[in-house]
DNA sequence: TTCACATATATCAAATAGATATATCGTTTT
DNA sequence: AAAACGATATATCTATTTGATATATGTGAA
């Protein structure tokens, strides 16, 4: 496979806000990045370890005498430059896995009911997916004039966008099928 | 990682409808599977393999007097009682991985322009993506009496759905940006 | 007839997912 | 006060997947 490991871009990118953790890069892309991208720390962790190694990243020292060990992480001004050299290159891939309409889509093998029923869980975690993004747009909207927060506003509003379409979808998709 | 190969689901669903070649497969993938799911030969040729050997899908002979060597698959009854139950589990995973939104989300270390930039190729692919797809709407249309052509149909439907909303988001996002 | 392109199988290294092992810390329950 | 539990934290393993490449044949056009 070629030289494109998109978890960099994420770990750099995170690491451009703040210094953190694996950890916390982990509870990061679960939070805020998970609408859009995900990871693992089968792959963090061995990518901390390389962009270190490269120089993108460094390791704060934080023995703050004796306790948990911990290893926070900065970015580098190499590891910034390598992230803006990313976010400048207009070629992205992007596409999606979605189970659910792979089970429809060979649905033919099984009754409609299976089908609805499928349909019926998707719809529900949706729903419930968008309760949270509407939360989090409500809160942000009170602080959208810092700089940064522009750009999290905007994939939130992607989330309820597309979210909205799926329930939309649903919908016609009950009526298809009856 | 557990016992769970999504592209044995996406080889038994095709070969449920006919008998294919592993190169036959792929185009089906980059077909009309795409939109929702994607595999690659490295996945699909070993795939094929192991479930011969488990006796899910079985190998034609078709030694049509000598010519280009060619392995057409069968799916057995084995395997389709385990996509059977494939579609009857209700849990799905069902994730998208958009390294476009991943660009604007760190959009803050680089230029305006540059996030307007990133939307406007994105918009591009889209709007290209979504003619194609009312296409196959318009055509599917026609011949929506055969059984298995609605659930086909609903999956374009879906595509439809989500990519309009993705060309409503990018005009909200320019607005946003502006 | 040569060239490009589609068909077709197969394999490899790199990347990722998902699970698990290990250990510490803080909070709550007994 | 001890035990139990869940959150924090690093690390590693195997299975799976990607994306690229190697190899070879068939087909149509220049």
């Amino acid at each position: 496979m070629a030289k494109d490991r998109k978890i960099d871009m994420v770990i750099l990118g995170l690491l451009s806000h703040d210094n953190l953790t694996g950890y916390d890069i982990k509870k990061q892309i679960d939070g805020s990045i998970r609408l859009f991208w995900k990871g693992s720390f089968g792959s963090i962790y061995p990518a901390l370890s390389e962009l270190e190694k490269q120089g993108s990243v460094r390791r704060l020292k934080n023995n703050d005498g004796g306790g948990r060990e911990k290893i926070i992480y900065s970015i580098t001004s190499q590891g910034k430059e390598i992230l803006r050299a990313w976010v400048r290159d207009e070629k992205a891939s992007n596409d999606l896995k979605y189970e659910t309409l792979m089970k429809l889509f060979f649905g033919g093998v099984e009754s409609k009911e299976t089908a609805l029923r499928n349909i019926e869980v998707f719809e529900e975690q949706i729903k419930a997916d968008l309760k949270v993004l509407q939360i989090y747009r409500a809160n942000i909207e009170k602080a959208l004039d810092e700089e940064d927060h522009v750009y999290f506003y905007l994939t939130i509003l992607f989330g309820i966008e597309t979210y909205e379409a799926y329930l939309k979808w649903c919908n016609k998709a009950r009526k298809v099928l009856a």
